[in-house]
RNA sequence: GGCCCGAUGGCGGAGUGGUGACGUAGAGGACUGCAAAUCCUCGCACGCCGGUUCGAUUCCGGCUCGGGCCUCCA
């Protein structure tokens, strides 16, 4: 195992400290994700989860940990509301579209893995779906029914007050507060949660299931407890999830983990919660109907990797405000870095056509750790500074609770040192991509040219438009090549005579 | 009502007890028939009032404003 010496740190919301990361198994790294509930697509908000917990994979796997990391898709439960005995959200969404709730489920789960696909997230070890673990989900509960839970008309409830410092995780007061609900009649405390909701009397739903407690479904917090549980084992290491989770719904799972496992741990040794992306309106909302999802972001023209880059210009514990100027922004970056590269590739071509060194360059999929990088006897001086010093800053950034804002601006420096040698630049840069997640050492510039889906003209007329424009341009006819100039703009094209590329999309923001 | 967080240049956003990252936008230059793209260079900021300190944007207190959670929510 060939760990770097600086020690991974990490900020643990149970503590509100920055931490050393020591894995509880030696070399590996255990991690679970809050992942979605799929009644619905998922909105740019909440992908900025999937691309925090991405990151931190990444950073523990370039630690050289063997991660396990898994995402939960919830295909069952969420209450509408907590009084609410109705439907639950996957039962609405599929009433409302006249489709059975698996329907619904499977469908906006394909839709998540495809906005999963384009942020370049990675494939976790295992996507544990809800529906998966009912039976599991029983034997949790059976098996802390008798010490912490009581039952109601509505369902099998846990009683808070029977596990140690319930509430720690959100540092939250357990006594006072008046919330803003009805509370479920009966709770003894009104902090206490559903671990079962039962079908109500005469009632049938698509998803329920049998259980010692009547017909029903399990509880949310339930679902995460017994997922976590089954694939990474008590204790395991990291739990991630977006901040509301801290409040609510992580607690919830602790206060079951610790029933479950008869102790006071949490289950998981750090918890990290990402913050919000929020826009002037305030935080994304699903609820209110109408959301941003990636998709939206595509069909403007914009590269989805220039949202993941957007959200790595952030540190993951801030608030992030999204304006489509600020993606733009994201995007021109993006865009920059990735000629940064090719110009490098060619650079380095260059090189070896005139027989000067003859190292192959790094394949993109190849992946990098720091001592091949550091140690491996072919470091000279030429290209020492970026390999070693830019390295060093990179990780110094990472290493200190996953600070990706600084870490991005390692690439520019190295894409910067101009006397640097280009694979000692193209090496560090992989290196660091491999984190980052950019994709840059693949991209091209003309990958980054999306067609907006508003566009009114096609590909092949803007090349004939370009093609008269030329003539017109060789004749010294410019009268004629600006206004067909001008056409081009008008139809949201921008004619770039000095770029390869020729032309790009203009995106009006 | 209770609990909590934040306030940095036009926008986004790091960081720091003493030369105020970085990106984008903007300005100037190179290039171009002119532009655009690209490259180079350069402005521009630490909410308000006190306190601690030789010195605070950075620490402490108050205020103002904004946001989150207390209900499903990334």
């Amino acid at each position: 195992m060939s760990q770097s010496p600086s020690p991974l740190r990490l900020f643990n919301s149970l503590t509100r400290e920055i931490q050393d990361f020591e894995p509880v198994h030696e070399g590996e790294a255990r991690v679970y994700t809050c992942g979605p509930t799929v009644y619905n697509y998922q909105h740019i908000g909440n992908m900025r989860a999937y691309v925090f917990a991405d990151t931190l994979g990444r950073v523990l796997s370039y630690k050289g940990f063997k991660l396990k990391h898994v995402i939960n898709i919830t295909d069952v439960g969420h209450l509408t509301s907590d009084a609410d005995a109705g439907d639950d959200k996957m039962e609405k969404a599929a009433g409302a579209l006249g489709k059975s709730a698996r329907e619904i489920a499977d469908f906006y789960t394909q839709a998540y893995w495809e906005d999963i696909d384009r942020l370049n997230i990675r494939q976790p070890a295992k996507w544990t779906i809800a529906t998966d673990y009912v039976d599991q989900m029983i034997a949790f509960a059976e098996g802390i029914a008798d010490k912490h839970c009581y039952e109601l008309e509505s369902g099998l409830y846990f009683d808070t007050s029977t596990v140690a410092d319930y509430g720690r995780l959100a540092r939250a007061s357990t006594e006072d507060g008046q919330s803003r609900i009805d509370p479920v009649p009966g709770k003894r405390q009104p902090q206490d949660f559903a671990i079962w909701r039962k079908t109500p009397l005469g009632e049938t739903r698509q998803m329920e299931w049998d259980s010692p407690w009547g017909k029903g479904a399990p509880g949310w917090h339930l679902e995460c407890s017994v997922m976590s549980g089954a694939e990474l084992g008590f204790q395991f290491d990291i739990h991630t999830g977006g901040i509301d989770h801290r409040e609510i719904h992580h607690p919830c799972e602790i206060a079951q983990n610790q029933a479950h496992c008869g102790v006071t741990d949490s289950g998981a040794q750090i918890w990290m919660h990402n913050n919000f992306l929020i826009d002037r309106a305030g935080k994304m909302s699903k609820s209110s109907g109408d959301f941003l999802r990636l998709q939206a972001l595509i069909d403007k023209g914009f590269h989805p990797l220039a949202y993941r880059l957007m959200c790595l210009q952030a540190h993951y514990r801030s608030e992030l405000e999204f304006s489509l100027e600020g993606l733009q922004a994201a995007f021109v970056r993006l865009k920059r870095m990735v000629m940064g590269v090719e110009a490098l590739k060619a650079r380095h071509a260059e090189l070896v056509s005139a027989s000067m060194p003859p190292k192959e360059m790094p394949s993109p999929t190849e992946t990098w750790t720091l001592k091949q990088v550091q140690g491996d006897g072919h470091s000279s001086a030429v290209g020492s500074t970026i390999r070693v010093v830019g390295t060093m800053q990179f990780e110094e950034a990472l290493f200190e609770d996953l600070n990706t804002p600084e870490a991005v601006t390692s690439v520019e420096w190295a894409l910067s040192l101009k006397n640097e040698s280009p694979e000692a630049r193209f090496e560090t840069i992989a290196k660091m991509d491999s984190v980052l997640g950019l994709n840059l050492l693949s991209l091209t510039r003309a990958d980054l040219r999306i067609r907006p889906k508003a566009a009114v003209i096609t590909e092949a007329e803007i090349e004939t438009a370009l093609a008269a424009r030329k003539e017109a341009r060789a004749a010294k006819n410019f009268a004629c090549s600006d206004a067909i100039r001008d056409d081009l703009i008008a139809k949201g094209v921008e004619v770039m005579d000095g770029d390869p590329l020729g032309w790009d999309w203009r995106i009006d923001v």
